[in-house]
DNA sequence: GTGGTCTAGACCACA
DNA sequence: GTGGTCTAGACCACG
């Protein structure tokens, strides 16, 4: 599989790998019913410890992004969830003003940003449209 | 002064401090050389201890925002770096696909995101605009 | 391990510490991916606080000498850092208008001073050529 | 007169003004008998604390560099201390390590080092034989 | 008065 | 087991 983490980034690498896994489905990659490598694969792929493997597993589960059914594996759930509720809106609202912040405290302009912000936004439709067509 | 944490959200208390004090630089709310709240100061206001403030400052200071004056006290810096860095840019990207993915992860259409974020960018940019003026 | 402190002398014990595993670094005595003494350890070993011995890490991190993984140790850093920069040849020659300004106010002459610094430049150089052949 | 102190640069204040005198005494641009500002006049000059200025003079006068008269005034002592004791060479050769560890710490190769300190020497060399004529 | 360092000892997150 | 954060309280250097 491509998973790629870093284990001195100082980011727990049990959220890289949901990070990865998150990725994959917001572009598309992995669709709801696609199987996820097992606890041990994943842990024996990335040389890393069986109980951080099965955290980051436990924390999509409990985020609604993965379901595991025991004695088949793990899987993508189907995410019938349109959870645009209040809070998280916030939150995207919260991280929309930290990379402002961020940008800002670079000395960018505000033009720039949007350039680069729309640039990217523009990448990933097409990624999603291509992928749709699949 | 107007600082605001939250001591049981996960997110150390010193980054929290931090965070606050690059907004209000970037907002233009700060201004370099405006004196910044002692550290026993600062302890006292938010009831926390004295070397957790000190750890806020010095981390800023390390990251260039903030200049300490032994016997004198803290205070904005003359913030001289342009430093648009390769580093700093592809920080910002990564940061910006973060934002798309959660957004996609909520379900969220990229148009949707973008006028989200347009509509924030023009509220700073009204805000930048207003402290120019001061 | 071979650390030795002096919490007498004024230099800040996190410094000293600092200063000796750079130079272990530098003379090849300590190579990329070797593990240093846990945070515990190291303060069992020089009695000192594991809060000081901490503080010594951190700040080498920082400098990209060593990394840390939480959970796992420290270890000396893939130096893949060629930063001859500017601000570094400054501060180099800066340095070395401090060694001549102390020969100076020793009565010691400029030569006797080349002397001095050829011989320990040949010193080191054995030292390493020694490493290099391990 | 040209003194030029940095109160942010973490070096005491003291500290910087008692370097700058002894390079200008070392270079020979303050000889034997040459009088100082006062402490008043010195504070006056850098907009510091009369304390530090007179610190910055007591620190030299311990140091033998420069002698105070009530009533006179301050000024470079007859530095008839041939001192090159042992105590001396260890601090310069301590520091001359220091320089080397440095050096390879920011990749140079110590022949690159080299070169660099000759240079530097044969700058001061010709300035001391340029004051030497005066 | 300012910030800097250090100790003692606690609790938590991660592997 | 590892390192990271925080508190409480002490002492020192600087201005």
């Amino acid at each position: 599989m491509w998973f790629k983490i870093n284990p001195a980034s100082g980011i727990p690498i049990y959220l890289q790998i949901g990070q990865q896994i998150k990725t994959a489905v917001a572009s598309g990659a992995l669709q709801p019913g696609d199987q996820l490598p097992s606890v041990r694969e994943l842990a024996l792929e990335l040389t890393i410890n069986p109980n951080t493997a099965a955290k980051a597993y436990q924390e999509l589960e409990r985020e609604g992004i993965i379901t595991t059914i025991r004695g088949k594996g793990t899987f993508i759930a189907n995410q019938e969830t349109p959870l645009n509720s209040k809070a998280n809106l916030e939150l995207l609202n919260h991280n929309i003003d930290r990379l402002i912040i961020d940008a800002l405290n670079m000395r960018l302009d505000l033009q720039e940003l949007k350039e680069l912000i729309d640039k990217r936004l523009t990448d990933w439709q097409k990624n999603l449209n291509r992928e749709g067509q699949t």
